[in-house]
DNA sequence: ATTAGTTAGTTAGGATTACTAACAAATAGA
DNA sequence: TCTATTTGTTAGTAATCCTAACTAACTAAT
């Protein structure tokens, strides 16, 4: 008896088959695809096509679509496609004032969507998430197999907490996930930060595998794409681009005494760029701006000559453009997007760019997010969802010789 | 006869067996692993296990050992072992004024090793890697299968070029692989940063997968490992740790004028550190110091209270420490090495460490390394390595029933 | 010395996966 | 209607790896 366990099975031909041809289904056009096209994209031959199809269809995640015009020579294909209600996933993006909350399909169609306001701290979020993901998924037919929350701070499984959430008091205390499995029901729950889902997300968006998403907003985040996978480093905190320092604490009592350190977050982040103009007005410095004015109209002005806006942006800019410049030089990135509310701004992105082709010989192409705020939730979506299908694909062993 | 053409058999089992059990052989004790060891470590049958072995024994890459006294309970064990001279490998570190070459043998015992001088470019250099590795190679009985070679620069596959090597003039006009693989009648030909190679050496020596391995000498690099692999940055470049601007270029015409752009590289490598002595005895500090002093020297003196010295290694780690928590707070590596004739001597180290500390939250582990500027060559010993085992292992298709 | 216990390795038979070759089905166009 | 073309199925086979039951070789205790 105790000899028998032996552990799992190593055989290595273990639904590889299933994982390659589900992947050609959705990777296909929303006609669907036939089989015989499944054959030629996965270099399966067509009998493990179709009888693979055919678990699939008993399994209820494939489906034939009606029968096409034909229009081409020979024999008409029947083509397959996913059975989009055949899985929900749930997918969060928590801010620190307002939640997205999302009910996707099994092809990653947002089927119910809701905005309300985070709460003043984890614990009220986290039940407020849970109630109302619970009555969203209760609304559609299907089951919500797979959830993923984004969330600002950084996640520690070992712990189940989510650390340095500044803007989310309470964090430290209470044992997400296991809360909210309890809540929902649901085992399958990732949670994970906010600019790494929006960086998963861009890097689909982009095609590429090497991507960093920078969010600039209130504060600064990081999220980096290494080979089509979400890097988080050894602690999980890699990526803290707003520490970098741009006027580093002293060292060694040498050089110049008393000077405050600076980090970029100090200058670049949204809050940062709206005192700096205060700064450059008590500065003495022209300004048709009001000293109160929001971030966009300070970007706005410094465009058309105003000079304190200028001014304010500019140093921004220069913090930025720097850390970019690090990031490049150690990393060499395909692609840098940028996101959030100050980072997508137009004026700001090109600020950057044109100081970054200063800075590296080779820099990476820039580009501002086209996702529209909705990064985060997108990213959320895609990772749970690839965690969906991974489950749904794998059978259970048939217990048969047991 | 068209139609036939189908591409590769996409059979998911070819093969996984034989690696993950020729991996298990390698991995063992010197002493070799019995088939029984070899089921538990791989999961496989033993059965299986049985028929890969005797595979490979006829293959001649593996070998039982002589019966041991056995003198556990049981029926003893014959243990097998990969057979060392199966086959064979070429490693190359180019420096910048001496080439070490290596060769090694299935196991990566290095069994010839030579060291000579670079030559004055890089035709001249390659030409004379090639006499010697040939010569080398011929008094082995077997045959070399596979060659990696560190170049002070950026390889660039698609055009075959080396570049930025800026010690080594001519690496921009010659194809090396082709050159190479002609000379040596090898195909199998990697061409690696020096000190990426470095980096997996070291990566493999400290068992980590997340490693960064730093070179402080004539130059200032990085090597970067992410989950056992080589990180190369999209365009090759990454780790330009030595470019990183501790004073960048003025930007926008703001802030102080006329101040000179500082890299890292300007400061904290050897020949910087000799520069900062002289600048130093020239503004008037105490020193018993020749201006000229080598850099070791320079180095212990700063910790015997020499001013000149302290002043000028303080201003290196300053720039070190400064360039290590950047790379720390946006990579969060789980070790740092430091290599090189500066980078690991211990002065250094322990001043750096010293700074690094307080510069970030969760600094990285950071040792010297214990390799003693054999790092490049015994990382191209393993990467040259696992090439050849790789190919050695794949099995060609039984071109029977064609 | 015999016997029981333990570990190593082999043999025989079978399950699973996915292939090739040949065929059947369904259409367009001549 | 016949041919070419493409889709999909059926039948048989090859490869991989398993389990169960065996033999082999040793130690240790009776």
């Amino acid at each position: 008896m105790a000899l028998t366990e032996k552990g799992i099975d190593p055989r290595v031909f273990s639904g590889l088959s299933d994982k390659a041809i589900f992947g050609v289904v959705r990777d296909a056009s929303p006609d669907g695809i036939s089989r015989a096209d499944m054959a030629r994209a996965t270099g399966f031959s067509k009998p493990t096509i179709s009888a693979v199809v055919s678990d699939f269809e008993e399994a209820g995640l494939l489906r034939a679509a009606e029968a096409s015009p034909a229009g081409s020579i020979g024999r008409p294909a029947t083509k397959y496609k996913i059975v989009p209600e055949a899985g929900f996933v749930v997918a969060v993006d928590m801010g620190a004032t307002k939640t997205l909350l999302a009910v996707a399909d099994l092809l990653g169609n947002i089927v119910r969507e809701e905005k309300f306001s985070t709460g003043g701290n984890a614990e009220e979020a986290i039940d407020r998430i849970a109630d109302k993901a619970t009555a969203m998924v209760s609304q559609m037919k299907g089951q919500a197999g797979s959830v993923c929350i984004g969330v600002p701070g950084v996640y520690q499984s070992d712990t189940d907490r989510v650390e340095q959430a500044v803007n989310l008091p309470g964090f430290e205390k209470i044992a997400v996930k296991a809360r909210l499995a309890e809540r929902l029901g649901i085992d399958d729950i990732q949670i994970e930060n906010d600019v790494n889902l929006a960086a998963a997300a861009e890097s689909e968006a982009v095609g590429r595998s090497d991507v960093v998403a920078i969010s600039i907003g209130t504060g600064i985040g990081l999220g980096i794409v290494i080979g089509g996978n979400l890097y988080r480093g050894n602690s999980g905190a890699a990526g803290e681009i707003g520490s970098l320092w741009l006027v580093p604490p002293q060292l060694n009592g040498q050089g110049p005494t008393n000077v405050e350190p600076v980090t970029v977050e100090d200058v670049a982040s949204g809050p940062s760029i709206s005192n700096l103009l205060k700064a450059s007005i008590e500065d003495g410095l022209e300004t048709e701006l009001d000293p109160d004015a929001e971030v966009e109209a300070i970007l706005a002005a410094s465009v058309n000559g105003d000079i304190a806006a200028r001014h304010a942006v500019g140093k921004a800019a220069d913090a930025m453009a720097l850390a970019v410049a690090h990031l490049s030089m150690i990393f060499d990135p395909e692609h840098v997007v940028f996101g959030g509310g100050v980072g997508k701004n137009p004026i700001m992105l090109e600020a950057v760019r044109e100081r970054v082709v200063r800075l590296v010989p080779y820099p990476p192409p820039m580009t501002a997010s086209v996702m529209g705020g909705r990064a985060t939730l997108l990213g959320a979506v895609s990772v749970a969802l690839s965690s969906l299908h991974e489950k749904l694909i794998t059978r259970q062993p048939q217990g048969v010789a047991r």
